[in-house]
DNA sequence: TTCTCTTGACGAAACGTTTAGCTAATCGTT
DNA sequence: AACGATTAGCTAAACGTTTCGTCAAGAGAA
């Protein structure tokens, strides 16, 4: 592939001249930047990332570590940190953790070890996991979205997940509802216990003490929240409505709903964090609540430029408002 | 950040012994080797990629560029892809195009930049915009994926979309429909006319001709389908049965269905192309053909590896089948 | 005229690796 | 004992950039 070199020689100067026409550092006569460029164009040259990253000490790679990029949560996400870093003409390079800590320790050196200028990463881990972060990430700027507990050294980034809880559980209650059910998810993870505990604590408000068999927890995942679903829907004293804590175990539910032939809201209320474009396919409609995910990350990448400018404030939190999306899978009970 | 340097120095070594002891390539004795690891670990050095790939010439990175990462079937995609490359020790690095093919030429042009191994594209362009592809790459391997027309002089891999909307439509017809309404994709997309074909073909086989108000055209996106299917399902002469062309627009055409107050499969009956996690959840849960994501990540990534090992072979293309996958949302007209 | 400044371009060192080529030590043969 | 082979490790030269310091030519001042 053409180098400097080249470009140089066919355009007749050195390679410090072609070097100062692409980077405009310093002033280069018209007339020698576009004898650069037109040999720039007629040799396809692509300067060297690599070599120029080496010797400056900079790079346009931004690292992006999370669980599982199919969870919509997750894609949006990917989709617009991308988009974002794309329009400050960086390039996000990817890791995926499987919801593994373990991994997430190899994606921060692997993400070091391309020399990101700073890494993003969602934990999948419990709080014990998210406060050795700090540690692997060395001088490498790195911060901490979504289910990031506070004093873990990081810059974070979190929704109020207390707050949508109570958003999604208040919703519920407004309908006249004597009590709710929750399919929660893995108690080890910061978001989950928060959204529980927004949950029975809005319950609690209402002075509400919900049965035990209707408080069940999943993994984040569909097919054990559809067994939990079903289990659920199969109860003597089946509940009139259900607050399901994430995105993935709502197709749990909701296929749980399908297979016992029940219908919504008409024999069941459903309301769930995480809002996904399949939402409005729905009939009815299904009510979440939306998480401000392009807010996150821009605050997220906000973090990150601050740092990599050099910034050495310390850690700090961000917590962004979710929003209740009101559709048509609530209703009064039966 | 360390360098081999401080970690020779802490070793006792030179930085020769410390790169043979991380590449393997020449022997080291386990004594040394020791040494040498105890200090990689105390001073958390992570081996500087863009020196290492400068130097050698090789790059652990692979380019993926597709249109939207959050339609489900790039989702998928990606995610397959990201899975095997990183279980071969490669790292993906992202370009989204937005549908737009002038940035698809900046986008191999930035993969080139940053020196990845190889690329992979989703072209989102008409055949034209494909057939300029090659060019671009210059030196680095390129294989195009989905909607990849014949003759474009790289690898290709394609799914048989006209065999996908054939298994649809048969399906469609199986149940005794008299006709079906298809809403097709852009027709300046190899993929959308291949499908387009598909679908007619088997009318035709089967002695039907379509109403021209039956045949309606989308653009791949939800908006535009929703619209399109309002129309369709507010038609005089009421389709039975709808064949649509993506899983984008399958979302438009069931929220159509939903605003239109109307049910799955009892007034119309729906089938798509692409497959994705909610379809389980809809009730009746949603008849799709699935595209072979996995298998089609793994093809683009042989092709891949062989170009980067120096293959210098013709452009070859491989076609894989598509999978009908039945559930409920086809049934007998009323 | 001579000196100093400015301007535009260049030469060369350095970034952190890999690797070819070398050296010194060890070993088995003869 | 002398020889080459083999082995374990080292030295140093790249890779393709960026960037600092240099330089020649011309302008302005003394």
């Amino acid at each position: 592939m053409a180098t400097m070199k080249d470009v140089a020689r066919l355009a007749g100067v050195s390679i410090a001249t072609v070097s100062a026409s692409l980077s405009g550092a310093s002033f280069v006569s018209p007339e020698l930047k576009e004898r650069v460029l037109a040999a720039i164009d007629e040799l396809g040259f692509a300067p060297n990332a690599m070599a120029s990253g080496l010797k400056s000490g900079k790079s346009a790679l931004i690292g992006l570590i999370l669980p599982d990029i199919t969870n919509p949560f997750y894609t949006q996400f990917v989709h617009d940190v991308q988009r974002r870093a794309a329009a400050a003409g960086r390039t996000v390079i990817l890791g995926v953790s499987d919801d593994d800590a373990r991994s997430e320790a190899k994606l921060i050196r692997l993400m070091r070890s391309h020399r990101a200028a700073g890494t993003i990463i969602l934990p999948s881990g419990s709080e014990g996991d998210c406060s050795k972060l700090a540690g692997y990430a060395d001088d490498m700027p790195l911060v901490a979205v979504d289910n990031a507990p506070t004093g873990i050294g990081l810059d974070t980034v979190v929704m109020d997940n207390r707050l949508a809880a109570e958003l999604a559980t208040e919703h519920i209650l407004s309908f006249g509802h004597q009590s709710a059910a929750i399919v929660a998810g893995p108690s080890h993870r910061f978001v989950s216990r928060e959204r529980h505990y927004g949950f029975e604590a809005t319950l609690e408000r209402h002075g509400i003490t919900p049965l035990t068999e209707h408080m069940r927890r999943g993994d984040f995942h569909v097919e054990e929240a559809c067994k939990v679903g079903l289990e659920l829907l199969g109860l003597a004293n089946r509940p009139t409505a259900i607050f399901v804590s994430n995105n993935q175990m709502l197709i749990g539910v909701m296929q749980a709903v399908a297979v016992a032939g029940l219908s919504v809201p008409r024999d069941i209320s459903i309301a769930a964090i995480d809002d996904f474009p399949w939402a409005v396919a729905f009939s009815p409609a299904l009510t979440t609540v939306r998480q401000p995910i392009d807010a996150m990350a821009a605050a997220a990448l906000g973090f990150l430029t601050d740092r990599i400018a050099g910034s050495t404030a310390e850690p700090q939190r961000i917590m962004l408002r979710p929003e209740l999306v009101v559709r048509q899978s609530c209703a009064p009970p039966r």
